[in-house]
Formats: C-alpha cells, sequence, structure tokens
DNA sequence: TTGTATGCGTTATCAA
DNA sequence: TTGATAACGCATACAA
C-alpha cells in the first residue's frame, strides 16, 4: 500500500504538501496540484483511514445496537439507521444483543473503548450505566435508557389508542391485548396503558397478556392457544406487534375460528415486509423512516454537543385492513 | 481518555512495562504486574484500538455487501454473518447496495481502503475488478463474482430439482416457474435449469417469468397477475423465493384460485421468518446458518493464507406445507 | 507557496 | 526484569 511518502516522493513534493492536496488546505500552485494528483493516480493512492482515525481521534463509526434483527420492526430500523448513517458519512458496527443481557454487556465494552464516536441503542437491559460514561454520545430508540440520554419513540399512547377505540367501534366487548413483560422499561407499555384507559371508558374488562421477549414462536402459539381456553368469548385481539398478530391469525385458525369473522386482529408496527406479506392486516404503523431520521439528526447535535431534548414522539396511524372489523371497508 | 503513558506514570513504570502486562509478553514480576492492573484499574483505562490497528496494520473488521436486507433471506444471511464474526472477534461492517451497482461502487471503494480486512459479498454486480486488487481477502455467497473468489452456495440445481420433481408427482402439468434475470451470474440460475430440465424429463413445456430484482411488490404483483391471463391453465407455480410465493398466493386469492386446491406453489428460501410467518408454506430451505458460518471459515482460511477451494456447495431440504400439493400431508 | 518537525497511542527492537 | 526509542501513516503549527 502507497502511502503519502510515496506520493510526496513520486510528485517531488513534501508530504506536507501532498497532504494539502488530499484536504484542499492552504495555498498550492496548480501545478503542484496537479503533479500531486497524478503521482497519486500513478500509484493508486488512497489516505490510511485508520492513521486519519489516530490523529483526528475520530472513527467516523456509530454503534447500533439492537436487541433482533429476527423481528421485523427492528430490522426495517437497522436498515434504514444504517442507510442514514451512512448518508451523513458514517460507517455503521452492529450488534444484536438477542436479549441476552451479557451479550449487550460485551458489544458495550466491545464498542465503547473508543472504537465509536457514538451509539444507538434499542436493547431491553438497563441498568448500563456506562452508557453515559465518557461523554460518549448515545441516542435511544423506543426503550429508556437512562435519565440524561434522549429518546425517540413513535407515539405508543396513541397506538395503543388507535387500536383499542377502532375494535371498540366495531362492537365487540371482549378484546384481549398482548404485551410484552411489564417490568421493563419500555415506551410500548404505553400502549398497555392506553388499551387499559379506553377499555375502562368503555366500561369494559382489560385483560392483558404477558409475553417475554426471548420465547420461541412455538412457545408463544401455545400461550395464543390458552388464550382461547381461557377466554372462549374473545372476540377481538390487539397484539402488540404484526408477527405475534400473525401467529394468532394462525392459531385461531386451528382452533375453528376465522379472522375477521369470528376474531378481530389488530398488530402492531407496520413493517413493509408484513405489509407485503400480509397487507390486509389491521395493524398500527410506526413511522420507522422518520424514527431512524430523527435518531440520526438527534445524534448528530448530541457529536457536536448542541443540547437536545429529552424525549421525542413521532406520531402514528391505524393501517385498516381487513382483520380488524367485520364490516367490508372500503378499497 | 488515559493512555498507556497515563498508567505507566501512576504506576511508576515504563509505558513498555505496561504495554508488556497488557500484552503478556516478556518477563514481569509479579510486583509490577499487580502495581499496572491497579493504576489501569484506577484510571478506568481502556487501550486505544485505533492506535493498535495502525501499528498492526489489521482493522478487525470485515466488510459486508449484501444486495437487499429487506428480502429475509439476506436479512437472515447477514444476521448469521454478523453472528459468526463476532463470535470469531471480529466487527462488521455492513453495506447494502439496494442492487444499486453506483451503490455498491461506492460502499466498496468506502470499505476496500484498507478500512476492513476481509470482505464477504452477496451483491448482483459484477464487473468489480476492485475485489481482488490488493490481496484483499474475499469470499462470495450465492453469488460469481470472479474466478478466483471462492463462491458459498446452496445447491441450487438440486432445491430446483426437488420442487419441481415434487410438482409433477403431484400429477399437475402446467408448472410455471420464476426466476431472476437471466443475465445475472448467479448460482440461483442453476434453480431454473434443474426446473427445465426436469419438465423436458417429464415431456412438459418449461415456462419461466424472470422479474428484475429491483422492482417493487407491486408491479411484481402485476408480472404475476399476468401470468394467470397468459397462462389460464396454469396449475402450480415455483417461484424462486418465498417472498415472491406469498404474494402469488395473494394475487391467486385476488383472482379467485385457491392454494393449494386451485394452484400449487412452491417458493424458495425457507427462512426462519417465513416458516414462523406461514409454515404452511411449501418451500425448499436453504441453510442459512450453515452458510454463513462456512463463508466466516473460508474467510478465516483466507486471512490466514491458506489454500481454499473455489466453490463449496451445501445441501437444501424440501420443507413439505401444505400449499405443494392437494393430498394431505402427514402432521 | 512549500517544507520541517512534532504528535496521535500503541508495539517492538535493542540495550541496560 | 525493565526502559529508551523508533515506527505505524497522517495532519498541523510553525518556519522559510
Amino acid at each position: 500500500m502507497p502511502k503519502l511518502e510515496d506520493v510526496a516522493k513520486l510528485a517531488q513534493v513534501s508530504k506536507t504538501t501532498v497532504s494539502r492536496v488530499l484536504n484542499r488546505r492552504g495555498y498550492l500552485s496548480q501545478a503542484t496540484i496537479e503533479k500531486v494528483y497524478w503521482a497519486m493516480e500513478q500509484l493508486d493512492y488512497h489516505p490510511n483511514v485508520v492513521a486519519r482515525q489516530l490523529y483526528n481521534n475520530k472513527t467516523n463509526l456509530i454503534g447500533i445496537l439492537l436487541p433482533t434483527v429476527a423481528d421485523p420492526f427492528f430490522g426495517e430500523l437497522s436498515f434504514e439507521l444504517e442507510r442514514q448513517l451512512y448518508e451523513q458519512g458514517f460507517k455503521v458496527l452492529i450488534g444484536n444483543s438477542m436479549n441476552d443481557p451479557q451479550k449487550e454487556a460485551n458489544y458495550l465494552d466491545q464498542l465503547l473503548i473508543k472504537q465509536v464516536d457514538g451509539l444507538i441503542v434499542g436493547t431491553h437491559n438497563q441498568g448500563l450505566k456506562q452508557y453515559h460514561r465518557q461523554q460518549l454520545p448515545v441516542v435511544a430508540i423506543d426503550r429508556i435508557v437512562n435519565e440524561d440520554i434522549p429518546v425517540i419513540a413513535s407515539d405508543n399512547y396513541r397506538g395503543g389508542w388507535l387500536a383499542t377505540e377502532y375494535l371498540v367501534q366495531q362492537g365487540v366487548t371482549h378484546i384481549i391485548h398482548t404485551n410484552g413483560p411489564h417490568d421493563l422499561a419500555t415506551p410500548a407499555k404505553q400502549r398497555r396503558t392506553a388499551y387499559e384507559e379506553v377499555m375502562q371508558k368503555a366500561n369494559l374488562t382489560p385483560v392483558t397478556y404477558e409475553l417475554d421477549f426471548n420465547i420461541s414462536p412455538t412457545q408463544k402459539q401455545q400461550i395464543f392457544r390458552r388464550i382461547f381456553v381461557e377466554h372462549p368469548k374473545v372476540e377481538a385481539i390487539f397484539a402488540s406487534n404484526d408477527t405475534d398478530a400473525i401467529l394468532i391469525q394462525q392459531v385461531a385458525g386451528e382452533l375453528g375460528r376465522k379472522v375477521p369473522a369470528d376474531l378481530l386482529l389488530v398488530g402492531y408496527d407496520g413493517t413493509k415486509m408484513i405489509r407485503n406479506l400480509d397487507p390486509q392486516l389491521t395493524t398500527v404503523v410506526q413511522p420507522i423512516e422518520k424514527m431512524a431520521q430523527l435518531a440520526v439528526k438527534i445524534l448528530q447535535q448530541r457529536l457536536h454537543k448542541q443540547a437536545t431534548e429529552t424525549q421525542y414522539l413521532l406520531p402514528v396511524k391505524l393501517h385498516q385492513g381487513q382483520t380488524g372489523s367485520k364490516l367490508k371497508t372500503r378499497d
């Protein structure tokens, strides 16, 4: 690999001059500029990024820490984040904690130790005090990590409200909700809060099933079967994500209940992937692209030591497919 | 951020000694070792990775270049690759070319320029001679890039054979196949070859629809509708991937054809995501995890300048769901 | 307009 | 068993 010095020698100038040409700094005569470019081309020279990183004490690397990528929501989120960051000139180091606190801690150690300039986290596990150590700029997505870390989320309360209200308006009364474990500090809990409030306002009894994050689809199916056993009168289910909704639809099918005739179903997330695969699923759509966009913007502010809010809420909307209503919806 | 020198000062030894303790090299008295560890702890010292990279001329970074992550196959592949690489002590830089040659070239420039120690590529665009420049170790997955780059793929011919043969055995005769553009040098073309050979052997007429990679789901649906218009007698479709299969199923439904009663359907890929979402889909399962594993193993060999084969073929199997046969399959 | 010398944080060589 | 020093490749302050 040729280095600055080789170019300098070939162009018969000093390293400094080459560096200047490279970074377009200071005064330079057109003649030398051309000489240097010529030499760089001859040698197929490319600046050594690592050396630059050492000098600038910056890596231009952003770490992304997500619980999983198997869930389409996080898959799409990670994709969008990566795209946005790339456009801003950053490279991305991705870590999937797989909902494993140990694995998350490992990744974090790896990333923190001066490898990344900033961090975007969407992991569940809290208590990671290391986050705000070392002045490392951090932004959280959809997760509350820490007091002084800005959180980007969509309006989960509004999403839960929209979904539940929509079901209530369909005239059904036995509406069940599935959600994550209640001991987790995630904004997604507000979907449940909204669900319960809407239910109570309508004089209905809220019933929430809590599902652990790291259980297999098979185990989930078993829990969903239990819903129908324990609540045979169930008329509608508001699932906390689309994959669960689809699993529920299958389980319902097995048990002889057709959606939406015998069971109304509303999911959550509205990823492109699911909407391509199952466009008829009624679901609350999170603005994933905008969330990623905003996360990157806020991270930039942090990187430039600008002040930021502590929370950002993005609007959601209800995608009315066919699973949430017995009435024929307009096409 | 504390550096080696700070630790040295606090422990009252030289930088060299601290470095020795850090890397367990050379002779050291127990007393100094403990002194140094104590100092490192005091300062919460972590070695500067970038400085190490500069000295060693190695980044421990592997680039992954994939055409898209929206397709579950590549999504799962990228996830598995990342997991395997992480376990081997590598960090991963991911680039999604989005099937855009320009974007791929950009990513490549970024990655090649001495930022990554190796590359795993699964992109479509060939003619990228830069790949084998600079001795950079490269491994290709599911794509033929270049003579001297090892290719990891599953047995696409066998997969196409399994799918087509299975459909032929169902007694149907009008079997249509969808595949990517024929001018692309991908192993996936062998699915088509196998399809055509099996059809001809059975005295049936092969019909293949070619779909561009970067067209929208909506456009794809239109093409699929055309299949039913142009071939009203179609009894079965062997799609080149699962998402297409699912889109076809939807289009068929719209047109009043039920799967499998009025149309047999076999997909390709068998990702966990799709099998969770739609377990009844009959499909050819690619061993994604094993492919990732092997890719990383071969890359390691290349990194250590060991010889490698030029091609590696992994076995596939047919997942018999319910969409590929009118007969009731055993549960 | 261009060049010299120094430092970024680490590791290795050689000497003590 | 330990320490001084050079080197990795680049970019800047300062000098010319």
